[in-house]
DNA sequence: CTGTTAGCGCCTTCAC
DNA sequence: GTGAAGGCGCTAACAG
């Protein structure tokens, strides 16, 4: 292999057991990074033998015995939402602060998952986080010959802990904060109905609305994003002003306030904007959106908590669920905007 | 490891022998993908054998062989910017259609990169692709001990290809739109100075700048992100609408007017702002910027070419370059808001 | 504590 | 065309 290792020859244990007068299994114990039985002396010579020869583990072939490759699989349909960045960040600087590494799987474009599976490095991972809902549990145990699974698409699953935002709350918060304000109407703009979160935001929403008498007008369906927002735009402002928006994404309502600008100067009056993920944008001077967020420190905790913790997937504990807060924007009774929201901690 | 395999036990391509009557040797070349010698009948009892049994060769145990995991490492320093959205769900998916998977190296939390490297399987990538300007390409060479380096920071290397977007010209032509908006003056916003793409901008656009004379009045330092905008905003609109307002981030730009609109209102006027990477938003009504950005297919299409032709690696080609594209807002003789860019062709 | 031995699962000579 | 044997680099198991 050329293009590997540049310099002439790879350095193997056993050169550095050569070099150190040890025996091979020697080196292995004083180049392990856990306590081994070693007498000092001996452990001394083949670490400055193995930094003189300038040697390297091959993690590959310590792998084939030891079954681990220190690895992580992040599953997701795609990369899209402004939501995802801090989430994707902050979660793979946390997996790595565990010494793993992460494989991120974009499944939304593949056909033949399970066979991509098979052919890298992600059919031997330590554990598997789920955001993608192309399958369920047990598939995707089956599909990673791995029983260590974390459910964060929503789904449950007896065998898998998984782990999700409380919703229902802050859902009814908004609701009741609408009512506050006079509303007695109300218009849902919702994301992918196949995702189980989704399903489970809008039934919250009907059981909200419907338990403090909100009448729902409409249902629009976009898929979280700013475009889709616009393009429902016309159709989300016909009730005008009384009826209440609640959108399943910020996104979606900057979209619905962006294209309707002007239907919405032309119907002046109280507008009332809720929206989800808590995006600093939808607390600006910009989009009046109030917003629904979730505690992501504690979240991404409870991720790690099973990666650290592997004996926790032997007794999945069920559904795992981190609060979730709703947050009026500045304008309608909320903190100043860029104030931190309690839910960031 | 009973987390593994939910199987009983995990099939080997000995038992696959075992079942079809024939030696390892043969089962091994019956299953290889490339034609090797073997009766045609017992490769027939060979592939059934497998079939039957659900055998799943082990990559790692071949790896040990063949050197490759078939592993593709994105190295960034975070996924921070609005910008990264689209960037990095085109540029996996793209990767993943190689046949490839994608470790995702987040290194701008790390200390110890290197060990961080050694104790993983990013030590084995076929190639590292790398945004984060962490290291330049000799210390990447060395960290991943693989020649197989691309550097996409902007950082220029004689023995690694670099893919950078050609900046300069829509500098050029931004700077000439504020000049033919009357503007003389300039302010400048720009993110963290010690990036080799950041660099780049400046200097260009203070090249641009002097060369058709406009005065440029002041430098404010922020780090791309909206928040940093917001926090710049008194200081950059203070010399008024008469200055034109380039920042290196559409972002920056969008919090600067979001956190002065009440400056704007007050000295109404033709302000002129100017941002980076194209974002939908800052097409948006919200927003009044035209922004710069660049052929992202073509960008990425040049970094799968690398992964798919690795002797591109034996002769660096040097520089690459991707047009980049000036695209005034629509307000300001832009096409109408969410037509396609050219850029985006 | 130390060294020898025997694999991990696969692939590749090398004789037959 | 076939099979036995050996090795990729490392570590666990077993004697010493």
């Amino acid at each position: 292999m050329s293009f590997n290792d540049t310099s002439s020859r790879k350095i193997t244990i056993a050169d550095v057991a050569a070099l150190a007068g040890v025996s091979r299994a020697i080196a292995s114990r004083a180049l392990s990074p856990e306590e081994r039985p070693v007498s000092a002396e001996k452990k001394a010579r083949v670490l400055a033998a193995a930094e003189q020869l300038g040697f390297k583990p091959n993690l590959i072939a310590r792998s084939l015995k030891s079954r681990t490759l220190n690895l992580v699989a992040v599953v997701v349909n795609h990369i899209h939402d402004f939501s995802d960045l801090v989430l994707f960040d902050r979660l793979i600087a946390a997996i790595q602060d565990t010494g793993k590494q992460v494989v991120l799987l974009r499944v939304g474009s593949l056909d033949r998952v399970e066979e991509f599976l098979r052919n890298g490095v992600a059919w031997h991972v330590d554990a598997a986080l789920v955001f993608s809902d192309f399958a369920d549990a047990a598939t995707v145990r089956t599909m990673f010959r791995n029983d260590r699974v974390v459910m964060l698409n929503g789904m449950r699953d007896a065998n898998a802990p998984s782990i999700v935002a409380d919703e229902a709350t802050p859902i009814a918060a908004a609701v009741a904060h609408a009512r506050a304000r006079g509303k007695t109407r109300a218009v849902l703009v919702t994301g992918r109905q196949t995702s189980p979160v989704e399903q489970a935001r809008i039934a919250a929403y009907r059981a909200a609305l419907a338990a403090q008498g909100l009448a729902l007008l409409a249902e629009h369906v976009g898929d979280y994003s700013y475009e889709s927002g616009r393009s429902l735009s016309a159709a989300v402002l016909r009730e005008g002003p009384e009826a209440a928006i609640f959108a399943t994404a910020d996104a979606m309502a900057m979209g619905v306030i962006d294209a309707g600008r002007a239907d919405i100067a032309r119907k002046p009056g109280d507008w009332a904007f809720y929206g989800f993920d808590a995006l600093p944008l939808a607390r600006s001077e910009a989009y009046p959106i109030s917003s629904i967020g979730y505690d992501l420190e504690a979240y991404i905790a409870r991720v790690i908590e099973h990666l650290r913790q592997p004996e926790l997937f032997e007794r999945p504990a069920g559904v795992i669920t981190i609060p979730g807060s709703f947050m009026p924007h500045p304008s309608c009774g909320g903190p100043a905007a860029f104030e931190r929201w309690p839910a960031e901690g």
